[in-house]
DNA sequence: CCGTATGCTGAGAATGGTTCTCGTTTTAGC
DNA sequence: GCTAAAACGAGAACCATTCTCAGCATACGG
């Protein structure tokens, strides 16, 4: 690790090399990637690291404000930079899922004072809605099974 | 509360009997619920549900749009009556979690048009904040057990 | 009353993404 | 080089949730 740097700032973080290639993968994907997938595309770009490797430093870029992850439905956790910013519809029937070209912290409308935050640091948020998709609404109005 | 006579969706499932007792105990709480808590509350509440049921009718009621679902960073899913409404600051390092009295959809500052939900009928939304609290920050910059 | 179709239930097994364990390997500092 | 500390990774463990499937309840026509 270099010797240098200024604790508690993020983006002096030094980083390791394999955190560096965890991360440009996740910057050259074109959307967010699940540890697995990452792992994959690890052992494809010859970076082979070990899944446990992975998780690790994905929790480590986390907190140091590089990464953001955000849990599907299906328990899964995706990955993405922390400024990449987007949002999602998803239906609680078949939990399709499609991009919601919303945020609601980018148009500022929001009242997030120092003072609603007291002393916490935030780095990213999540915003998604639930609902139905069209077609699961023209489907059975809810075959109570 | 009355049996009958809820004004508010045009398709008027009718609930089964655990699913009602499941919601009952959900309206019930003072806070979100997980499904193991859920099963563990109906026992006492000698009102034995298998927990297939319980997740079984947790997934209805969230179709019928009268029961929310969030997941934790931790993997479990917490349940709570749709009409309930509140947000989180959580922080990536210690997981600990507080409300966040602020919600982006009620301030109605965002422009969530039809044309945008293109046939979408959305039931409920997340909306979360993610960073460091106030302890994780003081403490060592990467500190990892 | 049957007989049959249909759907709900729940104990236990299976699932699967993530985390943990712990011996090995690499790095940092001398 | 040498040693201490940190990072690594293969595989085991974890655990909330889902699946399986036989049993039970209800509906309804005959
Ligand atoms: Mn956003
Ligand atoms: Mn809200
Ligand atoms: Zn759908
Ligand atoms: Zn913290």
């Amino acid at each position: 690790m270099a010797p240098h740097a200024h604790p508690t700032d993020p983006s002096d973080m030094p980083l390791g090399p394999r955190q560096r290639a965890l991360l440009a993968v996740l910057q050259a994907a074109d959307a967010e990637l699940s540890g697995q997938e990452l792992h994959e595309r690890l052992k494809q770009a010859s970076q082979r690291h070990g899944l446990a490797t992975v998780y690790r430093n994905l929790r480590l870029l986390q907190r140091s404000g590089l990464v953001r992850c955000r849990k599907l439905t299906n328990g899964e956790s995706v990955y993405a930079p922390l400024e990449r910013d987007d949002h999602h519809l998803t239906c609680v029937s078949c939990g399709h899922s499609e991009p919601l070209p919303i945020c609601p912290v980018a148009t500022g409308g929001l009242g997030l004072t120092k003072v609603l935050l007291q002393g916490f640091k935030p780095l990213f948020h999540t915003f998604e809605i639930h609902g139905l998709c069209r077609s699961c609404q023209q489907s059975e109005p809810l075959a109570h099974g």
